[in-house]
DNA sequence: TAAATAGTGTCTCTAAGACATTATTTG
DNA sequence: CAAATAATGTCTTAGAGACACTATTTA
């Protein structure tokens, strides 16, 4: 981006003597996190309550983790968001992509802001959300046909809602459910998982036609067994990278 | 994003004496822009070249268009993206969506920045490239099999570099490339530019059952004459929103 | 009527959708 | 062996790929 601005207002040119001074006002820049996994049968994000002190904007409501922009500590922007993506599960490297950014001069009541949105995948089993800093409070969130339950702080109803419509668009296409799953899972379980983000059924054979065409999966020696037919185990080949399939499920909509 | 920094190194704290006061150092904030079109059977880039002036970072090399953030003038990223567009091309609203951001503490001499990037798609019949504000120089580059002929400017070949692959891969399933074209177009038309941009051939009755399964396009009442049979033009119905197919082309990736 | 380009038709192939069938475990 | 779930197979369908064929213009 480094440039100077070409055009200016009265005011902003008041702040601003020469060119290259870099005098003028600067946005607030932070990092947020749109963390998702699968719990108790259900999509769900990690959300963090707002500090009750004063001063603080939309105390008490719940909102994504996230943070500004340390210039002393974080080396780049997704270094940020490992670095708070650690502190506030304890994993250090679940699938991690950039979802976008959001900036405005009133989304946040402190002045202009732009935050760097990344969205995680990960799975749920063990993993215990850590409140940390000054948020009070961490918990996952189960999100319904309707969304999220509870209101969010500044404007990260939007945000989650462009996570939610990237991963389901992605879905569609992708092996990124499988980031969601523990290490171990069985076919059963994919397909599983494929229906609750995708909030539909999955077609068995399709779903295994294509995973075993895309050779993604490597067998583990084991079974998981239960009360019927045990059920092969699988890893992930790649824990890093999604696969693309061909087509879409359902090109035409149902 | 907004919230406070959870963990602060020495440096850092020093200039932030209480919670709230919002001391701490601000990353410079900028927005870029890639901005595509055809031109000569060749897509191409628009770039401006960097000021000489002392204390200009990367003088006289080629760079994407854009600029800091002016928290006076830009209501939001969008915004900000739109007025600099306006600006360097004189198109109030062509095609634009959000790429990505970058940002880190040794992409800018200047100082921790960020930029976020859009990418915008325009016909170049009658556009001009504009220099304007520091800029000295606006022109249309075209992008080979290997990209971009000169050196850019910061870390701008490999945000170009991330645009092109954007672009390359919509198009696989998208109608993307429609909005490189002038408002009316035939048939032949759009089949050149999907090749253009892929750099390789399509197939021409698989791009027009796609095309017209998809009611993409509306029939204007003329015909492109030419030494030869005449084609029948065509306008997008929608001129800001692409269509999704339900496949891409070429599936196993020839 | 020849040349050239626009536009359509046919046949094949791939992978998804629907759903039936077979396989393997426990009680 | 009955019940339950895992895994595979069969048939249909949508849409891309290859390429031949027809249509319409000018010279």
């Amino acid at each position: 981006m480094p440039r100077k601005a070409t055009t200016r207002t009265a005011i902003s040119a008041l702040t601003r003597a020469r060119p290259g001074s870099l005098t003028f006002e600067r946005p607030l820049s932070g990092v947020d996190l749109v963390i998702f996994t699968v719990r108790d049968d259900a999509l769900a994000v990690l959300l963090t309550r707002r500090p009750d002190q004063p001063g603080e904007p939309c105390p008490g409501q719940w909102a994504l983790p996230g943070g500004f922009i340390d210039v002393a500590q974080d080396a780049t922007l997704e270094a940020c968001a490992r670095r708070k993506l650690q502190e506030k599960t304890g994993i250090a490297s679940p699938y991690l992509e950039q979802l976008g950014s959001w900036g405005g001069r009133d989304r946040d009541p402190r002045g202009w802001s732009a935050t760097h949105v990344y969205f995680a995948l990960m799975p749920s089993d063990g993993i215990e959300p850590r409140a940390g800093g000054t948020a009070a409070d961490a918990r996952w969130h189960p999100i319904g046909d309707d969304g999220i339950r509870v209101p969010l702080a500044f404007d990260h109803a939007e945000i989650l809602s462009a996570a939610v419509d990237r991963l389901r668009s992605k879905v569609e296409y992708t092996s990124l459910p499988a980031f969601l799953l523990p290490e171990e899972f069985t076919l059963v379980d994919l397909q599983r998982v494929y229906e609750i983000v995708l909030g539909r059924p999955v077609n068995k054979s399709a779903l295994r036609t294509r995973v075993m065409a895309a050779d993604l999966l490597a067998e583990v020696p084991r079974q998981r067994s239960g009360p019927t037919r045990p059920a092969q185990l699988y890893r992930l080949k790649d824990r890093e990278h999604p696969v693309f399939f061909p087509r879409t499920f359902s090109p035409r909509g149902d």
